[in-house]
DNA sequence: GTTCTCACG
DNA sequence: GACGTACGTGAGAACC
């Protein structure tokens, strides 16, 4: 495949042949090119590349691909590209602020410009642009003039502003999408014919044109009036019979307005023609000239299109699309995989049924100084799990599996196949397990060490170990998953034995006890192998990549702290969780009766399908939105706004939403993972799923405890500590504000972390240039929002949706940001930068984050991409800070002779329960640890709090 | 199994 | 000049 082109190079010039239109070849067909439209389209529309001289050329890909495909196929007799020549026209006479305020092109778009037009030439076409004439004036004009000698024309473009011309004879083809517009296309889009066009357009205005049109008129009403009344000077005439109140002032007054946006769409056919028709007429390109412009640029696959070959050398000259496509491909064929010929078999394994052979393993193990383990249990809560077997590998090829528990558990009759007596065996493994010269490489490591861990499965504290899936997490979060299947497949080439092939799944599923000796063998002692394989390869990659400390000094120690926390827990009060239950469930009934009585009948509350069918159209209410299934959306978004309407319905279902949820997830959700034997609920962190860095929280999730409405706040009372305990909270304070500060490098945002200054009423005080002690509410709020919505990347429609102004209020509030703290800029357009070329972007310490999407087709998700490479730096930095106090925290308070223990993360939150008496000065540690773990160019601020329940210690 | 909704940082 | 619209998670219920 072309490396040159994005993969859907077939979006740009491969589409189905029927879609796009085809003239007889003998018929006289000129071909127009909207290069200025082209360009923006395509710079959006296709992922980043660029030259060998890494200039970037995505749209002049684009642009010359297509082109080329239209000399190719011979298609159209005659073709020209018409640009835009001045931004000052006969429009500006008539309104000068036509087009005013079109916002800059971005950057990596303007060198494109040149390179467009410098291949129009290479190719051998005609260009073609006049001062004072917009590109869509000449395109009428040639358009008109090309059919009154009896051609067809085909205008390549999407722009709207074009659609005017569409008639029969004249057609349209976007160029991105390879399809046709059409009478059919322009009709659907304005809801009038082509001829019409100017008439609604006259009326709706356009934002983005500067176009003024009629305020309060938009598209859709537009389009009905014109159907009533024919044409913009009819409706005005007949103005004053609109029955509309508020429709008929605003034509009333707007008449000469609505005129005069009339005259700036209609497109001026009588434009001069600079060049005349014969000099459009279709030739072949002077072939040296193309090819040297298309090496130039590197595009390897025209080049190969267009017959020129390979040339030596070539290969160093090709675009690149950033390294990102490079590493994919390596990811799929990784170059470091062993061959398959030569390489050790996947088993067969041995089954270690005697003590001696045990120790043969033992001491293969030992000698060898390193071994791959796994245990294998019959659940996936390692507090729960009772260990089964376990497997030990030596080396490639080379590992056994023992069987400890197997047989029909709960059933002394069943016969049992030969096995070790567990505690025999563990006794015998525990000196290898413990011994400081002997590495254990485990996947997960943290599951295995808690299984042994627990007294029944030996009490054994296995040390030091490895971990693969944490090595592959710290070189590449957020490029693929981390879990032993598919790191096998990735970097082995070999699929290991699927879990559920070997006890089956559904109700044929059989616990692991009862799965035969011998498949149990060659699936876990194959566990064990693969691990010792992928460690072998990966480890040596930690020091290449730059992972290893973070590998060393973060996640490896993270593995011991984590087991703690999961094995200590955190009590939950279950009595008054029942009774908060009761009382929920009580509420919810008295609630589902009200709201059944003001629908006029039953229905399930629950069903969004069901509310919104009463809502929109049983009700028949404004607003009903439906989502891609087809059903209403009846999210807070919608109800609220129905809620304020004054639809009571819509309150109360919110009402019974939110009780709803807390009983369901939380009450019952609770209740049921509180653990018998001490009443406290063991929540799993998943160290290696989130993209960013940041730990998860399953089994239950105590990362999202409620606490932001009274409801919910009271489900944090039923966490509570020990009798004699206090619970300690210790958050970071503006954690993610704070590393953005430090590396945009911002004095002002720095000086105000360095005096304790709240920091959004200091940035109010910035950007609305208020008086620094006199910020009102909201201009903080206001702050607020753009301060997150910055480190989420946000767009102004982002801010303005949260903020419930128009956009382009949303769109002055970001531009004053960004005046007011340029290097905030320069830094984000820095990361996306770092995220095309590399695929990945770095925490300020160091960490790889991947950003695999940066590279998408889709332009939405590559838009996606990009908000998501400006966020991980933040959320990742924050991520690796919190990280990094917690592994220096246990071992600070057992300096400080305390006795508090480290009980639940929640991303910038620690939860710590203390000995009543020691709860300040477990405190000062917890702080002094937590705000020295990183030297930033703005102190690091950590709020403390106690109480009886977690609600208490905030 | 997927979608919707909503809980947290 | 056009697409959709703020980052990251996990859980429960409804729905297909």
């Amino acid at each position: 495949m072309a490396t040159d082109g994005p993969p859907g190079g077939a979006a740009v010039a491969e589409a189905p042949a029927e879609a796009v239109p085809v003239t007889p070849p003998e018929g006289k067909h000129l071909i127009l090119v909207d290069g200025s439209g082209y360009i923006f389209r395509a710079f959006h529309a296709l992922p980043p590349m660029n030259n060998p001289a890494g200039v970037p050329v995505n749209a002049v890909f684009g642009f010359t691909q297509m082109i080329s495909r239209f000399l190719l196929d011979h298609r159209g007799s005659h073709i020209a590209v018409v640009f835009d020549a001045s931004r000052t026209t006969f429009r500006n006479e008539l309104y000068p602020d036509y087009k005013a305020h079109r916002p800059e092109p971005p950057p990596e778009l303007v060198p494109q410009f040149a390179l467009i037009r410098e291949a129009t030439d290479a190719l051998g076409v005609c260009k073609i642009e006049q001062e004072g004439f917009e590109a869509d004036d000449l395109i009428a004009a040639y358009a008109r003039a090309f059919e009154a000698e009896g051609g067809r024309v085909t205008i390549v473009s999407s722009d709207k502003d074009l659609m005017q011309l569409v008639r029969p004879g004249v057609e349209m083809l976007d160029p991105i999408k390879q399809k046709p517009i059409r009478e059919a296309e322009v009709e659907e889009k304005f809801g009038v014919p082509p001829a019409k066009v100017v008439d609604v357009q006259a009326l709706a205005g356009d934002p983005t044109d500067n176009v003024p049109g009629v305020p309060g008129i938009g598209v859709k009403t537009a389009a009905q009036l014109i159907h009533e009344y024919g044409s913009v000077e009819a409706l005005l005439d007949n103005a004053e019979k609109i029955k509309q109140p508020k429709r008929r002032e605003a034509l009333l007054a707007n008449r000469e307005q609505a005129l005069v946006s009339k005259k700036l769409v209609a497109l001026d056919a009588d434009a001069p023609l600079p060049a005349a028709i014969e000099a459009l007429e279709a030739r072949p390109p002077e072939r040296a000239g193309l090819e040297g412009f298309l090496r130039a640029q590197g595009f390897r696959s025209i080049l190969a299109r267009l017959g020129f070959g390979e040339a030596a050398g070539d290969a160093g000259t090709r675009a690149r699309r950033g390294a990102v496509a490079a590493h994919q491909a390596a990811a799929a064929v990784p170059a470091d995989a062993p061959r398959a010929p030569g390489e050790a078999p996947y088993g067969p394994y041995e089954t270690v049924t005697d003590m001696a052979a045990l120790r043969r393993w033992i001491a293969e193990a030992e000698s060898a100084g390193v071994v791959g383990f796994d245990t294998e249990t019959d659940s996936l809560d390692a507090l729960r799990a009772s260990l089964v077997g376990l497997s030990l590998a030596t080396a490639p090829g080379r590992a056994c599996y023992v069987p400890l528990r197997h047989g029909k558990a709960g059933d002394m009759l069943a016969e049992k196949p030969t096995q070790l007596d567990p505690a025999e065996a563990l006794e015998a493994l525990r000196p290898l397990l413990t011994d400081p010269g002997t590495l254990k490489v485990l996947q997960n490591a943290k599951y295995d060490m808690e299984v042994l861990a627990r007294p029944e499965n030996g009490g054994i504290a296995v040390d030091p170990v490895d971990d693969t899936m944490l090595i592959s997490y710290s070189m590449e979060a957020g490029r693929h998953g981390h879990g032993m299947d598919e790191l096998s497949v990735l970097h082995l080439g070999h699929k290991p034995i699927p879990y559920d092939e070997v006890t089956g799944t559904g109700r044929g599923r059989v616990p692991f006890a009862e799965v035969p000796l011998d498949r149990a063998t060659a699936y876990a002692a194959e566990d064990a192998d693969v691990t010792l394989r992928l460690h072998a390869l990966l480890r040596p990659r930690l020091r290449e990549e730059g992972a290893l400390a973070l590998y060393e000094e973060v996640e490896r120690r993270m593995v011991a702290v984590l087991r703690d926390m999961e094995m200590a827990g955190i009590r939950v009060d279950e009595a008054e969780l029942r009774r908060t239950g009761e009382e929920f469930a009580g509420r919810l009934v008295a609630m589902e009766a009200e709201l059944h009585r003001i629908a006029g009948r039953p229905f399930a509350v629950g069903s969004p399908k069901q509310l919104g069918e009463i809502l929109f159209d049983e009700m028949a209410l404004p607003g009903g939105k439906r989502g891609k299934s087809g059903a209403y959306s009846t999210d807070v978004f919608v109800l609220e706004e129905l809620a304020a309407q004054g639809v009571e319905l819509a309150r109360k279902v919110l009402d019974w939403r939110q009780i709803s949820k807390l009983k369901s997830t939380y009450v019952d959700g609770l209740l049921a993972q509180i653990d018998p034997n001490d009443g406290r609920v063991h929540t799993n962190f998943q160290m290696a799923v989130a993209s960013t860095g940041r730990l998860s929280s399953t089994d239950p999730n105590l990362q999202n405890i409620p606490i932001r409405t009274e409801e919910g706040a009271r489900l944090r009372r039923v966490f509570v500590a020990e009798p004699g305990h206090l619970l300690l909270a210790a958050d970071y304070s503006q954690i993610e504000l704070r590393l953005l500060a430090h590396v945009a490098d911002v004095p002002s945002l720095r000086e105000a972390f360095a005096r304790g200054e709240d920091i959004h009423s200091r940035t109010a005080a910035d950007i609305f240039r208020l008086d620094p002690g006199k910020v009102d509410r909201e201009s903080r709020r206001r702050a607020k929002m753009i301060n997150f919505g910055i480190i989420y990347g946000m767009s102004a429609f982002g801010l303005a949706t949260r903020l419930a102004i128009p956009p382009n209020e949303a769109r002055t509030i970001i531009d004053a940001y960004f005046a007011q703290y340029p290097g905030i800029r320069d830094y984000m357009e820095g990361v996306k930068e770092e995220a095309r070329i590399h695929g990945f972007v770095r925490t300020p310490f160091g960490r790889k984050l991947w950003i695999p999407d940066i590279a998408a087709r889709e332009a939405q998700r590559r838009a996606g991409a990009e908000r998501a490479a400006i966020n991980a730096p933040f959320q990742g930095g924050a991520a690796e800070v919190i990280k990094r106090a917690m592994v220096r925290l246990p071992r600070a308070l057992r300096d400080a002779g305390l006795k508090g223990r480290m009980l639940l993360q929640v991303h910038d939150e620690l939860v710590f329960e203390v000995p009543e008496a020691e709860a300040e000065a477990t405190g000062g540690v917890a702080r002094r640890v937590m705000e020295s773990v990183a030297e930033l160019r703005v102190p690091l601020g950590v709020e403390l709090g106690t109480g009886r329940s977690w609600a208490e210690a905030h």
